[in-house]
DNA sequence: TCTAAAATACCGACCGGTCGGTCAAATTTA
DNA sequence: TAAATTTGACCGACCGGTCGGTATTTTAGA
């Protein structure tokens, strides 16, 4: 590859990386593109080089974010072995642990939610965040029907809703841990899954 | 109470719910003050005489709905009757349903989420919505506790940490229910919380 | 290989629209 | 009529986005 392409690539990933940053740490609305300049390191015209305007540019943050988060996930659970009951909490254990590696970022991730409330941005948010907990749903629902097939579960548990009651429960504890650094995430997660699933 | 005392009282509900129903429909940014002038029939100014910043005036909706919303799930707690285990059931349900008839004004409560990550309005966000939350989880150790000593929940479950995990469940499932308007909250909550209890 | 010209990438001073907040005048109340 | 209240035209700070100019790499011709 050509030195020019080579320095966009790099470019363009610590464009990405200080956007995500300011946007944690400032909020949308007060994160200046002059501060994502400054800490990229590059000029703020640059900026307008790769996208075309904050808006685009948090929009393509947000993609970045979701598709990491989805992949990350997905390897996690092709690696898990025990039965489906154990891979279950695993994986719910992992992304938990994965997620709160970054806790930092997860206050960009309540504003993707409200990107996704407000009519000029709501569809495209809407969608790519339906298809993401759609992804962490199929995982789940595959586990439980495995379980229910080899007898771990009882035959009658509605895989859809629980698998949505699961994901829902994943995000309402990211967030209360959050907002309250007492709240162990992982410790009050697994204490409450393991309720759910003996 | 004087005709100005009176006209006051009523103007500042006014404003407040004016307020509520434009930082839901257009997002805070996007919120004018204008706006919400406008759709409380007064004037700009007006607006300042109540409150001293478009800042302020947002933390007061917020402290008006977590108010409303809190006093309310204790009267709705205070009128029910059953074991224990039915009692928590129809505490999430009415909580839903009365979350659910006004899901048009969810979008700021993600707001309110997110005015609790960003610096400058941090901490009083974050401390009036952890009290909020405080309310709940102890209305659900309530019922907890008494259903142990009825022995209708076995003694060894950790109220503390499921009355966590309930109240994050709430949050996430609004969330998830407000995103996807198939995602119909009542029918899944009530499906998930019954494969929790029995 | 050297050089000149073309192409691409980068920069930041500047512009212009927006909207929160002010205040002098108008209106209402007692 | 005096005091209290309301009003909306106006101001200006702010910041997203533009664009003319510079720097760097690539290409082409000899």
């Amino acid at each position: 590859m050509s030195i020019r392409k080579e320095n966009k690539k790099k470019k363009e990933t610590a464009i990405l990386e200080s956007a995500l940053t300011v946007f944690a740490k400032k909020g949308y609305a007060a994160a200046k593109i002059s501060n994502i300049a400054n800490m990229a390191g590059v000029g703020k015209g640059t900026i307008y080089e790769y996208h075309q305007s904050k808006e685009e540019l948090f929009f393509s943050v947000f993609e970045w974010y979701v598709d990491s988060m989805a992949g990350r996930s997905m390897v996690e659970v092709s690696r898990l072995g025990g039965d489906p009951s154990d891979r279950l909490l695993a994986f719910m254990e992992s992304v938990f642990n994965s997620a709160y590696t970054q806790i930092d970022s997860f206050s960009v991730f309540i504003e993707f939610w409200a990107a996704a409330g407000n009519p000029p941005t709501r569809d495209r948010y809407r969608s790519t965040l339906l298809e993401m907990y759609g992804t962490f749903s199929n995982i789940i629902i595959r586990l439980i029907d495995e379980g229910k097939q080899t007898g771990v579960f009882r035959g009658d548990v509605d895989a859809d809703s629980v698998a949505a009651g699961l994901v829902s429960t994943m995000d309402g504890m990211m967030l209360h841990g959050w907002m309250d650094r007492e709240f162990d995430v992982c410790i009050a997660s697994k204490k409450f899954f393991t309720v759910l699933v003996e």
